[in-house]
DNA sequence: ACCTGAACACCGTTCAAGT
DNA sequence: ACCTGAACACCGTTCAAGT
């Protein structure tokens, strides 16, 4: 990959080699490194030592450099072996999946979320999960319904997480809300008390998944698996199409039930 | 209330009698037309047919403003009355009522979101909320894991509900994604068609809600309750302190555990 | 082909000044 | 007490122009 750090063309003051490819890898750890509100065209520019014009020559605009940069991640982010041996045990692993990938990139998720292309960034996973669900047995509306219904619950446990990271003002958040609650409505202290506290998400994740993915999983009955599974694979503009490497995973799952 | 139509004063350029009351019920007035991202302290200004820097007399800055819009409408939200008889059904009647609510009120659903005001605009309906896992035997850190599980299912649907009425360019839409899969990926035809089309977000609340509550509900035997329900009561500048009758539940005692 | 400079139409916010 | 006018420091984006 072409490094940004070349030096400038023969004194003249242009910079030499920037391409698309390094100011989008740009664009990624700037908002790594100082969040998804960071990423402004005069910000990137700064970075890339260009005029803000220059961005635009490379990408489109704004909205073109974040769908690449969220394609660009959420291939990454599908790199990660789905465990277990059951249909539950995988369809969780896989919702895990999402959960840990969104906790480990806040600011991209964030970026994601601010800018509709949430979709875009979790498209691997779920294309693994509609996939999970299939070889489960689950197809058709019903699948449909369930990887929703999956996503939903993913999605509802990470807007909280990723409203602890970012700077909410003290009296919007929800844990401070709760801490000063009128005494008079006569709620139970002890709950109060646990409201005000920051919630153990890993655990609200395992226990909550777990009912909503054993709640789908009821209905038709679990199929033996001797069909392998396919791996994630993203929509983007793949010049390679890489074969993934099936390793039997030897069931180390955590066993939870509601 | 005041109207802010008034006339001018004495043939002055300066309006008259312009108060925070007003300001606050333009804005909300603004977002319902014309949507969350339009409501810019210039737009807001012109409606007004003051400057720009009145609005900064009157609230002190947008952050302000928006709380005090949340807070306004987070208490007509919390005015329905909760329906069923069993704790089961009262609490998914409560999950309801924040679903249908910010259905109902997209625009300023979204504003509270983009703002981190969720919590804020969700609030006397929380509170409702705690009150009945309190009536159902749920308290102390279980009633803590339960409010969030269920707040979690009802947010991640709902941000799927929103993202509908929001201007997402198409290329970033799940059904439009899930369009155009490639065939080589060997998923199943009709799950991928189910997927392509839009949602029935109101089925899905059905189902998920339900599961979501019947499993934190699992651990603790139900309640009869003769009690009759508590009104949602906001936690706004309340200048009147309702006295709640506490009602000696047959059983509620604190019972929970991890 | 690649990059600059100037400009446009927006933002939220502040500050001195008017009545 | 209530409001205006001008200004500051930001945005994304476009367009003509340079090499």
């Amino acid at each position: 990959m072409k490094r940004s750090q070349e030096a400038t063309v023969e004194g003249t003051g242009r910079r030499a080699g920037l391409d698309r490819a390094d100011v989008v890898l740009a664009a990624l750890r700037l908002v790594e490194t100082e969040g998804a509100d960071a990423l402004t065209m005069r910000n990137l520019a700064g970075r890339l030592e260009v005029t803000t014009t220059t961005i635009y020559w490379h990408v489109g605009g704004r909205d073109e450099l974040i769908t690449e940069l969220i394609r660009y991640q959420s291939e990454i982010q599908a790199a990660r072996p789905i465990e277990g041996e059951t249909p539950h045990e995988r369809v969780v692993s896989l919702a895990r999946h999402i959960w840990e990938s969104a906790r480990e990139n806040r600011a991209i998720t964030s970026l994601a979320h601010q800018n509709g292309a949430t979709s875009l960034l979790e498209r691997p996973l779920e294309i693994a999960l509609v996939h999970e669900l299939q070889v489960a047995g689950v197809t058709g509306a019903a699948a449909a319904e369930a990887h929703r219904a999956i996503l939903a619950t993913v999605g509802g446990l990470l807007i909280q997480a990723l409203r602890d990271e970012s700077i909410i003002p003290a009296n919007r958040r929800s844990e401070a809300l709760w801490a000063d609650t009128d005494p008079e409505l006569g709620l139970d202290a002890a709950t109060i008390d646990a409201l005000a506290q920051p919630a153990d998400l890993d655990a609200l994740f395992e226990s909550t998944i777990n009912a909503v993915v054993a709640h789908i999983l009821a209905k038709p009955e679990p199929v033996k698996r001797r069909s392998r599974p396919a791996a994630a694979k993203a929509a983007g503009p793949a010049k390679n199409k890489t074969k993934r490497a099936r390793k039997s995973t030897t069931k180390r799952t955590t066993k939870s039930n509601g």
